[in-house]
DNA sequence: CTAGAAGTTGACGTTACGTCAAGGTCAAGG
DNA sequence: CCTTGACCTTGACGTAACGTCAACTTCTAG
């Protein structure tokens, strides 16, 4: 029993269009093909083809379906592996999502959209919930009042600071700099004494809490909002490596 | 304050060729361009650059990007429907991650691919809990031991029945046919008779239980399993709205 | 003066088709 | 025999947001 492409394309419910497509590419050619250059698919053909739908309804790209299908492999690997793939996926939508609605409430308290890069360095005001657990009513308190009296000019001094220490973290990281060699090992230096001159900053006057540092080592990865400070989520990594080696020489 | 291509990309933690692509779509043009042809910035188009790459961030696409900039509009609206454009994404991929899990489970309790597509039409077994929960262990009992009675060629010959029952609900989907017309009511007669000839179904051999029929029409909408027989979500809203006139009128 | 770093403009590749465009084939009806 | 209409064909462009050469020019430091 042999049918038309279009035929083919109401039974299974898709259109010639993605037949020629999946022939083009070698996904699934035509069983025969006429004098006139007419495409025709029997029963088999048909049963490829549900499946590839099957699959392509799960979300897998054609190249894997193609794996799948051709390797006569066990498919249950792959499932599992899109499987993963699709939580991975889930979590950055949640992530983009909280972020998103961050956003808004940041906007909506008066906020501009520059407010939040405003903020970049000092990480502490954006995390005020997490800071306040980790570190004490007294910490965060100390830090934003600080922060708040500063002059609009002392604050572009210290962005500036800041935002050259960020470059530098980003470039060294780019560079594929070893976290324990000189350099990164020297920007460890600078990151913790930045650290401690602010105010508000466990062991503020002297020098920074080792967990402290280390704690926030894993902050800088785990959020994009200060990962892509230093370059995301490698970069943040590499930071986190280097002021966790330091931390431990000298803290 | 002026500053090259690179060092911007390498500020912003970003690419030359993001920047050359932005100005090509007239998105974020240089502030002035050298006599060589050189691309040069200056601290306003750099704000602006941060602004992009945090919208970015959200997952909002460039052009959306620009309107917002643009426009000098208020960016929260566009946040909103941004936000509720991710729950849309979210759900879709939770959608995902149940069907393809159910298709690992089937393919590791000895199924094959085909397992899923050859129960096309016999959508109890698929639904065993939720039947079993709506309309009691004997009618999912009942009506599994007469699908497991029949002969591969018998249900062959039901199988086709269904699926042309299947195909011409999705022809007159297609031609957006209307729900209360004679061509969609004799095809709801046809399901309600397809439907009553299955042991099991509840009110088998008189006529099909009318909270039954309206039942099945909301899960043939609600999941992708059985709307895809009837041509997606549109074409199982037509079913659905056809089916329960006609169990309105009839049962 | 010359190497090397950095800049430029094309242009193709990526995913899975949708959507014309231009034209050949086939069955039915006048 | 001719037309109409349905169906088929092969290109080829468009999509989102750049990555990645390629080929060539310009700037900077030794």
């Amino acid at each position: 029993m042999e049918a038309s492409i279009q035929q083919v394309a109401r039974i299974a419910g898709t259109t010639s269009r993605t037949l020629r497509h999946y022939d083009a590419i070698g996904l699934l050619p035509p069983t025969r093909i006429g004098h006139q250059g007419y495409r025709f698919y029997d029963r088999d053909a048909l049963v490829r083809l549900q499946q590839i739908l099957l699959l392509r309804e799960l979300g897998l790209g054609l190249e894997t379906i193609r794996e799948v299908l051709d390797a006569a492999d066990d498919p249950v690997p792959a499932l599992r592996r899109h499987l993963s793939w699709l939580d991975a996926e889930a979590a950055r939508l949640e992530r983009l999502r909280t972020t998103v609605e961050r956003t808004i409430t940041t906007l909506e308290e008066g906020g501009d959209l520059m407010a939040e890069e405003m903020l970049d360095g000092f990480d502490h005001t954006r995390y005020k919930d997490e800071v306040v657990e980790r570190w004490g009513k007294d910490a965060y308190a100390t830090s934003d009042a600080w922060w708040r009296g500063m002059s609009e000019a002392e604050r572009a001094d210290w962005k500036t600071a800041s935002t050259t220490l960020a470059a530098d973290w980003t470039a060294a990281a780019q560079e594929r700099v070893d976290p324990a060699s000189e350099r990164a090992q020297a920007l460890a230096a600078r990151h913790v004494a930045w650290l401690g001159s602010i105010p508000g900053t466990p062991g503020y006057g002297t020098a920074p809490v080792k967990e402290y540092v280390l704690g926030l080592g894993e902050m800088y990865v785990a959020d994009p909002r200060f990962a892509k400070n230093y370059g995301g989520e490698q970069g943040a990594a590499f930071v986190r490596d280097a002021l966790a080696r330091y931390a431990e020489l000298h803290l």
